[in-house]
Order: C-alpha cells, then structure tokens, then sequence
DNA sequence: CGACTTTTTGAGTCTAGTCAAAACATGTGG
DNA sequence: CCACATGTTTTGACTAGACTCAAAAAGTCG
C-alpha cells in the first residue's frame, strides 16, 4: 500500500511584505497587546519592521547580542540550541502570532537560543529600545509580557521532567501531542501536524536519535495510532498518543 | 582512611522571626528592588509576612492556587514536580536572597511547582495582590522582574540542553558546577556546596537514579575530583569537573 | 548501643545509541 | 515523462550506558 504524498499544505507567504490589515491583526492579538485600544496597535505597528525569510534560513544565533524582539507573522519559526559538539536541541516550533527574542533580557545580554526560520516566513521585529518605550508607555502591557514568559518558563520545566523520567517513547508521544495541540487542523478523524516536520525535528525535540525515532514512529504508524511520511505527520488516535504519553512506569 | 564528618554547617535560623534589618537587607538586594530607596524598601517590607519553616517542610504544592510570592530570608528551599508514578524531578535549589512562586502567574493560576524547606528556614511572602500593588507603584520593578524570570528561563533551556544530549556522568558535574557556584563556599583549595544534599537530591536534579549517581560520585571521588559523605558534597577540582560537564562525546 | 537512614556494591537486563547500508521520496533537468 | 541526484527514512546488527532488584555497609542520632 502507497504512502500518501505529504498532506502538509504550506500558507502562502508575499513575497514582499505582510499587508498593513494582516500586521494589525497579528500584532493586535498578541496576548500582550491584545487589551490595547486600535488607535494604540495602529502606533505601535508603526515601530514594527517586517522582514521575509526563506525557509531553513538563521535569524539570528545563541550569543548574538540581543536588539530586536520578534514576532512571527506567517510561516513557523524554531528555535534551538546548540551543543559543543554540534548537534541541536529543538526548544520550540513558533507559529503565526508568537514572539520571540530575549524579550525580558532587553536592556543587555546576547540571545540565549538560535532562531530559524523553519518554512518561508514574515517576520516582523521591533527594536529593544523601541520595545522599552512602549512598556513604558502601556505599563499594563509589561505585566502581561511578564505573564507570557512565566507561561514559556512554566512549559520548559514540564519538558525538564518529560527529559528526567519519561522514556523516548513516551517524550516522543507528548511531542507530538503538544505539536497537534499548537499546530493541529483537523481532517476528518486525524489531526495533520501543519508543518514539514522530518524525523531529525522529533529527534532533536525529545533528545534522541533519528534511528530511535524512526523505530518509534514506525511503531505508532504500525498501530495506527499516526500516519506519516517523508517530513510530515498525522495523528489518527490522540487519546492514544496521551495514554502513552502519560503510562507510568512499574515504578 | 575513615570519611570527614559532614562538613555542612547550617546556618542559625531564629525560631521565631527574621529581625527588622535582616528583613531589609534581604528585600533591598532583591534584584528587582535592588534599585529603590531606603524608603521604599522600608515601605515595602511591612507588605511581608515572615514565616518559619521547619526542614522538609512543603511551602506550597503543585497546583495549589498561586496567592503569594515567596523570598527566601534564611535557609534553603528546593522547588520540585512531581510525576504521575510519585518520582520528584528537582527543578532548582534556591538560597537566601532568591524568590519563588509563580511571580508571572500573579493574577490567576496555581503553582506550577512544589516547594519544600531543605533547611530550617525562614521565608518572607506577599501576596499577589499586594505585590501588583508595587508593580504599579514602581513599574521600572516590573521590568526587573521580567528579566528575573527571564533568566530562569535561560537557566531551564540550559537544563533541557544536557538532559537531551548529555550523558549522566556529564549532567551530575554539571550540576555539582552550578551548585558550587550558587551555594559553593570556599574551603582552602575546596569548595563546600553549603547544603544538606543526598545522593537521592543529585538524582533528582540529573534525571538519573540514585544508584547510578552513587556510582559516579564514587568514581569522582576515587579520581580526587571531589570529596563526599553521607548528605554533603566537596569539590576539589572545580576545572576538573567543568571539564567532564563539557567534554564532547565521540560524535 | 541500637534503630534508622543513606550510601554502596553486585549481578542481570533492557533501552536507546552507534555504525553501516539499503530503501524510499522528491524535485530537476534532459 | 523518465532517470538521476539528493536528502530523508528505514532496517539490521551490535554495543554500552543506565536501570532494576537485592542485599550489605556505613553514617547519624537519640
């Protein structure tokens, strides 16, 4: 039986600039601007540079200083560290809507992870100073980028415990779990992960090795429980994938 | 050749409160209020309640509604999830001078995390609302407070990046280098992690079980690296360590 | 001196990693 | 439209690091 060709459809992204509506938009609903007045997303647009990306291309590198904070208009967006010996640890997959960017390190330091444009995208960035300068004009919205990033905080230690006691078959689950959760669209019965997603993404996201996630994989398609292919994955059954996700060990 | 005696000393906690000056002086170092005048601080400090907590002691539970931030006066407090099977992954061990409690959250939520006393000691707390106040008061306090949790942020990134690549040889000496920098005390050549510390605690904090870690501990000790006892660590060749934390496998 | 906890040691097992090679998918240019 | 070049995924055989279970040894405290 023929696998399906990839059923990962790719938004379609200006090759110039992102229209002034769709940046109001993404601006207006970020979580720490959405309370604003239009007249106040309208102006605080205006200090937002955008800037498009191919695919695969570096936005910028762990240690780089940090000027700018980043805010992902269309395409997906992933951000990893690197290790000594090279290889990479995925922290996190951004879609449409999120930021990114040392935003709390603004006022010094370099950026802590490297950030890649994963497919085409439209990135919009606006400068630390600039940043600064709303904040302090809207200090409510200081508390709310503060609430953002405890979220982020908050998410990385769930992945700490996931890393200290789950088995690579349980992290690979709740991988995929929280990518459906984020990146999901519902086809039917399944749950198409939006995104071209190769094994090597998974590998470094659960910190393990594209041979064990193959297996792993393999293994899920077997039951059923996904589908896959070349750089993209469904999910058939995602009350399974928790289940697996969630089985405690004899201990 | 018979082991030292544990060489840990803790520190004195007053049974019953914290004074007036040790209280001002923990609060003005703070990093967020580091910045504020004497009379601020003075100001701030009657929004505290101080606490006395006995070693082992919970602070407050995973999931509890998040009503307070906490501040360590006096003592050690270790912050921990727990795991569906009853496992306790250590997250981070915080000394005097550090605060805890969902800071971000403040406004809704629960605690992401557990806290136990891991000394006797003594804990200042605000409450969420009291604490809002003071952002409001000072918002230049809010943006220090974001790059507070920013950095925790950074530190967990960190924390998923050796649980993902490095083996658990590499994690426990990295762990011992943060510790020792965080609560190290210099002793001649050595340096003390000033904290009662079971090899169950280092397991915690590496992912690893505690027979393992008792096997690598004796291996590093055997090598001289470190010097250990029943609930206390010692380093002797910080370098050392720091080097095994690094070193790049094979690949 | 016990009673209790923490740490160590040993033997056996298994999960996940390594290395190497084949199979497969996709896009390109002839 | 096919054949090839390229990147991705799969499979296999082997190895090793870390876990489990069990029991002994060593510290600590009343």
């Amino acid at each position: 039986m023929p696998r399906p060709k990839s059923p990962v459809r790719l938004e379609w992204v200006d090759p110039e600039v992102c229209s002034l509506d769709y940046r109001l938009k993404i601006i207006g609903r970020l979580p720490f601007f959405r309370h604003l007045s239009s007249e106040a997303i309208i102006e605080i647009n205006q200090l937002f540079e955008d800037n498009d990306m191919t695919a695969e291309r570096p936005i910028y590198f762990e240690g780089d200083p940090a000027t700018h904070l980043y805010l992902v208009a269309t395409g997906k967006v992933k951000l990893l560290r690197h290790t000594a010996s090279g290889r990479e640890v995925l922290l996190d997959i951004l879609r449409g809507g999120e930021y990114f960017g040392n935003l709390s390190i603004i006022g010094g330091g370099g950026y802590t992870e490297t950030a890649v444009a994963q497919t085409d995208c439209c990135i919009l960035q606006i400068s630390a100073q600039n940043f600064e300068k709303v904040l302090i004009r809207y200090p409510d919205v200081t508390m709310k980028v503060l609430k953002a990033v405890g979220e982020r905080l908050e998410q990385s230690q769930e992945i700490i415990k996931q890393l200290s006691v789950y088995t690579v078959e349980q992290r690979i689950a709740a991988a995929l779990v929280r990518l459906a959760n984020k990146m999901g669209e519902h086809k039917q019965e399944s749950v198409l992960i939006q995104l071209p997603f190769s094994r090597q993404d998974l590998a470094a996201m659960t910190g393990a090795t594209v041979e064990t996630v193959s297996r792993v994989v393999s293994r899920f398609s077997a039951e059923g429980i996904i589908s896959t292919g070349r750089r993209w994955v469904s999910i058939n059954d995602l009350g399974g994938l928790e289940a697996i996700a969630k089985e405690s060990t004899v201990n």
